[in-house]
DNA sequence: TGTATGGATATTTTT
DNA sequence: TATCCATACA
């Protein structure tokens, strides 16, 4: 027996053995379907033959794809380089770098992402007249990315929109938008596919080209896809052999339990329906579970049998029932994230555990500020995914849009985005000046900027933008010569100035932040060249700018940091802890009320259900549910009930709060106090009163009322002390202040009387530097103004 | 050109 | 409650 199949199930080794054909597993959480793919490609190039070349893995997320290509590398040593293992957009990028040109873009195209996007959509709403505050840029980006996911181009929607108001109006702008991306040269996310598939229909060469290199393909997470992704993989393993045989040799894996993307265009009916799609397909169930614990798994096919629309299935362990699932109560919101995080430090306290064992999953990202502060006031580290991904933080959008600038010679968006980061007196009123310039010449926005002297209206600026353009001609150059990316971006540094245009504003505290993150976006590059040096491929500023708009956070993530992770539930998806904290049990919260309140109820809530289903299935050992009796919810308290997910579930397989909680927490006399020492047995009849929330408790985050005085302290990275924050708060309250009195040239000084047109005779109180000119505060009769100097035109008397 | 401020607005988000 | 945006002033 090939040692490929040893340590497999029956079921696992039917996949991996499985020839030809479609093929459809359906993986239950935890069931090794991992392992099922890369023993499969594995065993089809060391059994049968196949050469690595003529294989493609398509997932979802780079960090997906990394651990498979690292996995089938152990597996298949040398070789397995040629195997395409990748997102399903970074396929398709490959792809349309190479053959693009055939529907009318040029290969080196920009991919926008979502901030880019909604400025586009901006000028959309310009050029169109409509009115921002009646029609958001998001809803409309929404409606053209579900037209896209549903392969709908402008001119189908324009047909089907009929005579409805909001449709034709949705239309014009999808065109619109549409014809401005391809002046931009430019694609979005969602047209990476689309146009991979327009590509495909157009230029059948490099179809054909396709279907033969990849005669084995294979899709992870496919209840996930989309009628876009669909097609795309349908076209591919359309493919006819030399024997005028059509063999579908494709390979889905999936569970429909755990489609959760459906707000994204997920269509379930991929996976629900693929026997139909080709009814030879074989199927195979994997429902033996390795990674939970029986009551684990007990109350996730409980919450997930009331699904209607699904395929049976039931996951089993040969690991042992484990403790029970234990379910909570709390008053409210507080005590919730208080007992958590009081649980959390206790078991490593003692311990039980570390950090990273620990897992908190909610429901909206909203619920992580709470927890957040307790973390932070325990002085326990911790990291939190999602919210603001570091592509996203503004310093590191600035410096990748000077590289976009330099790489495109036809890209506006991230030119506009700089021309005047850090300021160079570039305002907005020139900008819209090159536009009409533009529109009229039909030439690009960089070569408007070009013959910036001869574009009426910008001869005062034409000076400042000459100096720009200079600016950025230089820095192609020395790409041009070889020069690395990294020297490329210290020049930029360099010739902005830009570490001190951040200085300028913001407290010390978040620019120290700021050039954290430069510096960690330097050695992403060095990284990145690093490792072409590895491969012998020549390093290029678009191949990085690629990778890196396809990166997201949760790809990032260091798994040998000892810290609590805190995360959605969606996020949570293909991961695992030894210890779940699921919290927010609640109605209105989860399922959240945009479901319960939804046009079709039970297909909402049947998602939501799935979602339960995810996160209770994260966990290994120990899971703990919890919800509070009221919350503070959009500025006020809102009573709750038990989520119904919690109701499904029957009362023997769960352990109700009770006499554990408050021993394991003996230590901690915040809630011992508060809860007494049965705290929590009466969930299930609601006739405990605990009483009224208390306004403030002494876990109130301390900081919390200064960091309003002082422009909004916020500890964003895990791990800081609580010395540290209160520290740093004060240096930047003081250093606001008082700081660069040295101002001779204005005439006056702190101190000195001065003389304002309008509030008449005060005294200057503060004065301080900005980017290049100086902020006074005086104290008037009426109050204490603060002013630009070049404004106030003050004058001493 | 920058900032202060009021008003609207508030799931989930692999790329 | 907090956050994001467009608009009004200095």
């Amino acid at each position: 027996m090939s040692e490929l199949l040893q340590g497999l199930n029956d079921r696992q080794k039917e996949a991996v053995l499985h020839d030809r054909g479609p093929l459809l597993i359906l993986a239950g959480a935890g069931s090794g379907k991992t392992r099922v793919l890369t023993h499969r490609i594995a065993y089809l190039i060391a059994e049968r033959d196949v050469s690595p070349y003529s294989i493609i893995a398509l997932t979802f997320t780079n960090k997906a794809a990394g651990e498979m290509k690292d996995r089938v590398a152990r597996l298949v040593g040398p070789g397995s380089e040629s195997i395409w293992v990748s997102t399903f957009h970074s396929s398709c990028v490959r792809i349309l770098r190479r053959f693009i040109d055939t529907i009318g873009y040029r290969t080196d195209f920009v991919i926008y992402d979502t901030d880019d996007q909604k400025a586009l959509m901006k000028e959309v709403f310009k050029t169109l007249g409509i009115d921002p505050k009646n029609t958001k840029e998001k809803t409309v980006l929404s409606v053209i990315s579900h037209a896209k996911d549903e392969l709908i181009d402008p001119a189908r929607f324009e047909l089907e929109a009929g005579p409805d108001k909001h449709q034709r109006m949705y239309a014009a702008c999808y065109k619109e938008y549409q014809k401005r991306l391809k002046e931009n040269n430019a694609l979005d996310f969602d047209d990476l596919i689309f146009k991979t598939i327009e590509l495909f229909d157009v230029n059948k060469e490099a179809l054909a080209y396709y279907q033969r290199r990849f005669q084995y393909i294979l899709v992870d997470e496919y209840q996930d896809t989309n009628s876009a992704q669909f097609m795309l993989i349908h076209m591919l393993a359309n493919h006819m052999n030399e024997n005028g045989i059509i063999e579908h040799n494709l390979c889905v894996v999936g569970d429909d339990d755990q489609s959760i993307y459906k707000f994204r265009g997920a269509n379930i009916r991929n996976i629900l329906d693929y026997e139909k799609s080709y009814p030879e397909a074989k199927v195979i169930r994997l429902e033996e579970n390795y990674r939970s614990t029986g009551s684990i798994l007990d109350v996730a096919n409980e919450v997930i049998s009331h699904n209607r629309e699904r395929k049976s299935k039931r996951l089993w362990t040969q690991n042992g029932a484990g403790e029970p699932v234990e379910l909570r109560c709390y008053p409210d919101d507080r005590e919730e994230q208080n007992a958590v995080v009081g649980e959390i430090a206790a078991a490593v306290r003692e311990g039980l555990y570390t950090y990273s064992d620990f897992a908190i999953l909610y429901r909206t990202n909203a619920q992580s500020r709470g927890f957040e502060d307790k973390l932070i006031f325990r002085n326990i580290p911790y990291k939190i995914i999602g919210g603001q991904s570091f592509y996203q933080r503004k310093e590191i959008k600035d410096l990748l849009a000077y590289l976009r600038t330099i790489a495109s010679g036809v890209d506006s968006m991230a030119i506009k985005r700089i021309i005047n980061v850090p300021k160079r007196g570039i305002g907005a009123a020139t900008i819209e000046k090159l536009m009409a310039y533009t529109e009229e010449r039909g030439c690009s926005f960089y070569e408007a900027l070009c013959s910036a002297a001869f574009v009426p209206g910008v001869e005062r600026a034409a000076a400042k933008i000459e100096r720009f353009v200079s600016l950025i001609e230089g820095l192609r150059t020395k790409l041009e010569k070889g020069f690395r990316l990294r020297d490329i971006i210290d020049e930029i540094l360099e010739a902005t100035q830009y570490i001190d245009y951040l200085g300028e504003d913001d407290e010390p505290d978040k620019v120290a932040e700021r050039i954290e993150n430069i510096n960690e976006l330097i050695s992403k590059i060095a990284d990145y060249e690093d490792s072409c040096e590895d491969t012998n491929e020549m390093p290029t500023l678009a191949a990085f700018l690629d990778e890196i708009t396809l990166v997201s956070d949760i790809d990032e993530m260091e798994s040998d940091a000892d810290k609590v992770l805190l995360m959605t539930i969606h996020s949570a998806k293909g991961l695992e802890f030894p210890n779940v904290y699921l919290v927010g049990m609640e109605e209105g919260v989860f399922p959240g009320y945009m479901s319960i309140n939804a046009d079709n109820p039970s297909e909402e809530i049947e998602e939501e259900r799935r979602l339960c289903y995810v996160a209770i299935t994260r966990a290994k050992e120990h899971l703990y549910m919890s919800y509070c009796r009221q919350r503070m919810l959009r500025g006020d308290i809102q009573m709750s009930r038990q989520s119904r997910f919690v109701d499904e579930i029957p009362r023997h397989l769960l352990k109700i709060s009770g006499s554990q909680l408050s021993r394991k927490l003996s230590d901690d006399e915040g809630l011992k106090r508060r809860f007494g020492s049965s705290y929590g047995e009466d969930e299930w009849g609601i006739t405990r009163d605990y009483g009224e929330p208390k306004k403030s408790t002494r876990w109130e985050n301390p900081y919390k009322k200064i960091s309003q005085t002082s422009t909004g302290y916020a500890a964003k990275t895990g791990g800081n002390t609580s010395l540290d924050a209160l520290q740093s708060m004060f240096a930047g309250s003081v250093s606001k202040g008082i700081s660069g009195a040295s101002s001779g040239d204005l005439g006056y000084g702190v101190g000195d009387k001065v003389r304002h047109v309008k509030f008449g005779v005060g005294t200057v109180t503060a004065i301080s530097k900005g980017s290049k000119d100086y902020e006074v505060t005086v104290e008037f009769e009426s109050g204490v103004k603060k002013m630009l100097a070049s404004f106030a035109k003050l004058v001493k008397i």
